[in-house]
DNA sequence: ACATATTATTGAACGTTGTTCAAGATTATA
DNA sequence: TATAATCTTGAACAACGTTCAATAATATGT
């Protein structure tokens, strides 16, 4: 009967994550409550914060999940891209792609409310580390004159500023870009870069 | 005695937004609780309620004067610029300037947690649109052939890009780039666009 | 296999939250 | 000044995250 404690809990905190995950899908971060997570889980209220610290931490889990998603998609989707440029636009695109097929999840992973209170483990920090590790290959091909450190940089630029375009479009601030557009709008912009790239380095 | 009532709502309702727009200022947007803002606005909890249908919607005339606060400090900032390029250089600096300096107001203008369970009012989408009219005018500068739809993209584009670099900067997602660098990473950032709007123009 | 110690599970209970509403205070009207 | 209309009040409510003493389950020692 050894071992059995050990396994119990590692499945009761499998359920809760898968769980927390689906109501996540359903009714976004904000909507997350702990009684139906419990109750989705079939453990008491209790139980859950005998596996998690607070919900904050359980929306942790979830994120991890979400962003070793995410990787898998990008590098899926984009690992048979030639030129550097169409290699930053297919990743682009598929960004954009996952966050409207996976909106809430991926929503959750740039929510700060919940994120403030906990400080953010390092596992958290290296899975988004990584996601740049798929950008700066395409951006040292284009410039070869570009060290390492400013090749993160740019990488963490040009991730900001796609995630900027994709964020803004999809929470509707404004009327004036309707999401049919967003594709269109990210081709653009990452051509626009590249060609400004190939403009500076010929100066 | 006549028009005492509406002039009490009126200084009530001033009171209300201030102590919210200070308690935002100290402990953000998620901090922020019914019973302080009516403490420190001197009425009672229920007087709150009498003004403001929820406390989403007082966030939301706070945001309004953020909003307003942050036109007027770009226009001030950016009105005497020359160049096309100077002058989305100094939008740049200017927003994340003010982003600095009032993290919280300008957190609670793209917190959709709150706003989600409102529907947002006209004159709210306006003032998010207003700030592109102080976009538009350097890019139909930059590039003449752009009519007026492509141009609001293209400014939309723009500023999501730009909101998308301070954001992941000042919300500390990742450890890579420091804040120090944000300035530099914008400058960057824009020039690098400019240019490639030019090198496309030509072809 | 049994008894004991250790640990996990439970859900009622606590403090805090946003929001409501009948009672009382204030202002307008005649 | 008296009456009607309206606003202000804060106790009360439901729902929330989190805790914890009691109970059930598991591990250990003989």
């Amino acid at each position: 009967m050894a071992g059995k404690r050990e396994e119990k809990r590692k499945e009761l905190q499998e359920r809760l994550i898968t769980a927390a995950t689906q109501r996540i899908k359903g009714v976004g971060v904000g909507g997350l409550r702990a009684r139906d997570i419990a109750a989705d889980a079939g453990c008491a209220l209790g139980s859950l914060y005998t596996v998690f610290g607070d919900l904050s931490e359980l929306v942790l889990f979830v994120n991890q999940n979400t962003l070793a998603d995410l990787g898998q998609t990008l590098l899926a989707a984009t690992s048979q891209a030639g030129d550097p440029q169409d290699k930053l636009i297919a990743l682009a695109i598929t960004y954009q792609q996952f966050a409207r097929e996976n909106t809430h999840l991926w929503l959750a992973l740039f929510n700060n409310d919940l994120l403030a209170q906990v400080d953010v483990p390092d596992w958290y920090r290296m899975a988004h580390f990584s996601l740049l590790g798929q950008i700066t290959p395409s951006l040292s091909q284009l410039d070869q004159g570009l060290d390492e450190e400013e090749c993160l940089v740019l990488a963490q630029t040009l991730f900001s500023a796609v995630h900027g375009i994709v964020s803004v479009c999809l929470q509707d601030w404004i009327t004036a870009v309707p999401i049919e557009k967003l594709e269109q709008q990210l081709v653009q912009f990452v051509e626009t870069q590249v060609a400004g790239f190939l403009s500076q380095r010929q100066a």
